[in-house]
DNA sequence: AGGTAACCGAGACGGTACGTCACGTCTTTAC
DNA sequence: GTAAAGACGTGACGTACCGTCTCGGTTACCT
């Protein structure tokens, strides 16, 4: 697993001096093929995307490809990743409530449309291949998370959300729909979801005042 | 899509006295198909089953499997439904939470294990197939996510639930996290998970009493 | 080796009716697949040929040569043989002497101009791969050779021949030199050669009268 | 041709004082590289060595190889030949006859066993690369064909051989078995033909006595 | 009983993409 | 300027399956 998400950084082989042996690594390509993976998602599911259609629209070799990533999903993620607008930025607002609802909204507005279908790709190809569910996990999930689930434990201690919750469940009660909606095609994330989700999901954990 | 879906019956072909000219549909090939597809998908997932193992094994001509079969995914849904233990019972029950407590029980069980990682394939491959994608809402989800629907509906409407939800979303909550789990790879859905979700999900729907 | 040779011929799958299961072998392929080799060996040699080009000028799959054919060489033999001018007739003539010079000029024309650059590619071929070493005696040699080998055997028992020969040596003497020139490039064997080539060849195993 | 030959000569750059501007060629990494290119030789053929394996195994930068040899089979022929026991020596003996029999026997002994497949390998490259060719030519035979040449003229005019040879196909009936069975894979020059091959040579050249 | 039509197995077909290998070139720092 | 290192674009390898096709042969119902 740690080997193949580790493969497109070089860090282990570096030395205290930074010095590296040999042509380095070519950034006009790497741009290259992010940009043609890019592209060519918005034509295709990541299923039909190949390899060799990459290399071919980036005009670069498939060894230079294959190199640098693991399999096709590794190249999407990082194409995905790269995107403005995908970057998770964990908020540090003053209740727990606030801070999940603006996670959530910020997840919906990286999972609607063409990117919702990159990750749905992704997660389909992780369905096959456990190396790509540990890059789904530490690359996109694991940041994402992992504030949810401290927030959540954070709102049982200070009273906000229902103490008897089980926090990995009421994790999978926040993320499973998101992703549901994602995997479930043409709809998938539409407004009235969008508008809605976050409320009816902090419904599921808060202390219901009578 | 109906064409595909409809693909295995042959009803469309019948006139009124069930005539068909021609050798019937061998039913011993139909058995071994499904057979063998159960068999090999205990040890490979759906993405690596291949039509042409599936034929070889069950000792078929592959035109055999694409005579009844759209894709593999649907030879591997039919393989999974014709299983003891997958069919799905709705129960008359007292209230709708116990209606619902039940049905999700239920699926749980459906879900678990080898059986899992079958719709997880399935799943995955609906990706890349809109066919896929409506043989797993006709065959397996619609009959299942139907009486919970109706079930939400009735105990917003008696007062056992929170009026204000909305219903595609709070089904949504219901299923998404039994699929995040599904597609979560090995721990899938654990016997903690198994234990506890109904409940929890029902929080989420439920009138909460001060 | 002889599994090798044998790959496109079916007679050992071959019961006694003579039937065999599954779409026949297609004819209309297989001269693609020969003639379009044999075109691309006069703008190439050999070492240059590559399956993939054959398939493509063919319009035939990969796959169809390499379930008829073990490697480029075998393609290449049997694009070879099948010429009109290099099949092998065996003289029936009165003196070993006659027979070995009628066998000399029939080697010398089957193989000057493009049809040696053919033999010499295989020779190459066949220094990294025994298979295509096996293939060139079997295919081409063996019925070429053994009958000289006869014919001297036959010529040193009458008294045409030097008795003292060894017969294995004097066959690479009347071997030898003609694929010497074949692997010689430009000039291969030559009008000069031709013309002499067969006596001087003949003086080495005649004995001489004073 | 010549260009590709002289590559690993420096004379064309040298000025009279033989100053050479900046860091002189690595002995070291000369040696490294014909060493280990006759170690890999060992365990594989030509066709199989690649300059990648040399470059590797002698610790040294591809390009080091490239800037000196223009081919695989040159560093080959460099290796070969650097050994002890290939160098040719010509003797200086009374008769023609003499002298061709010391000859052969000379080039038996240098293309017998190991050496003998890396001069197949070399005569293989050769067809496919018209420089190579020349290599085998200039490096090779010519200092080993052009005595036995002299030596034919010289029996031809003394009485010795038959006068009616044409002197270059009498040289290739010398070379040419040779060649045949360095070519002929696993036996190649066995103790038989080493022991008769010179006399039934030296036959087919000579005046017979009756 | 014979005809007709769809079935069946087998397996060859033209394709596409795979992941790997070696090529010969280029680009870097160090000597 | 030579050296080691190693990334680069290229192109072929041999394999796996795809979904289609083409055979001989089978199995039913219908005249």
């Amino acid at each position: 697993m740690a080997q193949a998400l580790e493969k497109n950084t070089q860090e282990e082989k570096q030395d205290d001096s930074g010095f590296q042996p040999g042509r380095p690594r070519s950034e006009k390509s790497r741009k290259a093929i992010l940009e043609s993976t890019r592209r060519l998602l918005t034509h295709m599911p990541l299923s039909e995307l190949s390899i060799e259609a990459i290399a071919k629209k980036a005009k670069v070799g498939k060894t230079t490809i294959y190199r640098w990533w693991p399999n096709k999903a590794a190249v999407a993620m990082e194409a995905f990743l790269e995107q403005p607008g995908v970057q998770n930025i964990i908020p540090t607002t003053a209740t727990a409530e606030d801070a999940i609802r603006k996670q959530l909204e910020s997840l919906i507005r990286q999972l609607r449309g063409q990117n919702g279908r990159i990750i749905a790709g992704i997660i389909a190809e992780s369905q096959s291949n456990s190396d790509v569910l540990d890059l789904l996990y530490e690359k996109f999930l694991k940041e994402r998370v992992s504030p949810l689930y401290e927030k959540i434990e954070e709102g049982k201690a200070n009273g906000e959300f229902n103490p008897s919750l089980n926090t990995e469940i009421a994790l999978d009660m926040l993320m499973g729909p998101l992703f549901l909606r994602v995997l479930s095609g043409e709809h998938g994330i539409d407004n009235n979801f969008a508008e809605k989700y976050p409320n009816q999901a902090l419904y599921a954990l808060k202390v219901q005042a009578s």
